[in-house]
DNA sequence: GCAGTCAACTGGATAA
DNA sequence: TTATCCAGTTGACTGC
């Protein structure tokens, strides 16, 4: 707990909002926390400081082996466990994951008694339940993004081909409208009233009929 | 070693 | 005031 003696100190400058925000994030986890903030930690004068402390605390709570971790609600709060001070990585459980995934399905938010009832299913922490559904919508989001953005690049390249062709059929008009106009016009209607089909020259009144 | 993933955190905004 | 959301960030872990 080096980081609450240290901040201990000087509990009178720097109390700032976040105290309040961490103290409310952390009654809702753990009691690993509720002991951690009724024992001096509100004094600490550094919301960040006293929020990793928190979470140190909390991991370090944890018996991390092979075993995945998955709850920090029966750990006993003891001190000497932070030694590391190091934040270690939950990993959800497959089952866990599953029914968040399936909850999600259903709805992208939770509710605080479906969120209360999930993290009791799970036997994890309501604000990891929380973190959870946050993290899964940025996900979403961002996959969204990926798709929209892929979207648009077939778009914009769409377009680009598109004005490219344009650009050269215009570039052909206008050779044709600068060439001479005794040697253009007439192969110009050459080209106009051969028939692109079979060859022949000036059938288009039957035969334009007929296929129509 | 490094890039990618993901749980967790921070701080600002906002609704109730 | 409080709870919740979001965007951005951090840090542990993993696979290559």
């Amino acid at each position: 707990m080096a980081i609450s003696q240290e901040g201990a100190c000087d509990m009178s400058l720097s109390l700032d909002l976040s105290i309040g925000r961490s103290r409310r994030r952390a009654e809702q986890s753990s009691p690993c926390f509720a002991f951690s903030l009724s024992d001096g930690f509100e004094a600490a004068g550094d919301g960040v400081s006293v929020k990793r402390e928190i979470v140190n605390h909390d991991v370090g709570c944890e018996e991390v082996d092979t075993e995945r971790l998955s709850s920090f609600r029966s750990c006993g709060s003891d001190e000497d466990d932070d030694v590391g001070g190091a934040r270690k990585k939950l990993r959800l459980t497959k089952e866990q994951s599953a029914l968040l995934e399936n909850r999600f399905k259903e709805h992208s938010t939770i509710n605080p008694r479906q969120k209360h009832a999930l993290a009791e299913q799970l036997n994890l922490r309501p604000r990891q339940i929380e973190v959870w559904f946050q993290n899964r919508r940025a996900r979403t989001k961002l996959k969204q993004m990926e798709v929209d953005c892929e979207f648009l690049k077939k778009c914009c390249q769409k377009l680009s081909d598109e004005n490219r062709k344009l650009h050269k059929e215009l570039q052909q008009i206008k050779a044709l409208k600068a060439a001479p106009p005794h040697t253009s016009f007439p192969a110009a209607v050459n080209l106009l009233t051969i028939c692109p089909s079979c060859g022949r020259r000036d059938h288009s009144g039957t035969d334009q009929k007929e296929a129509i």
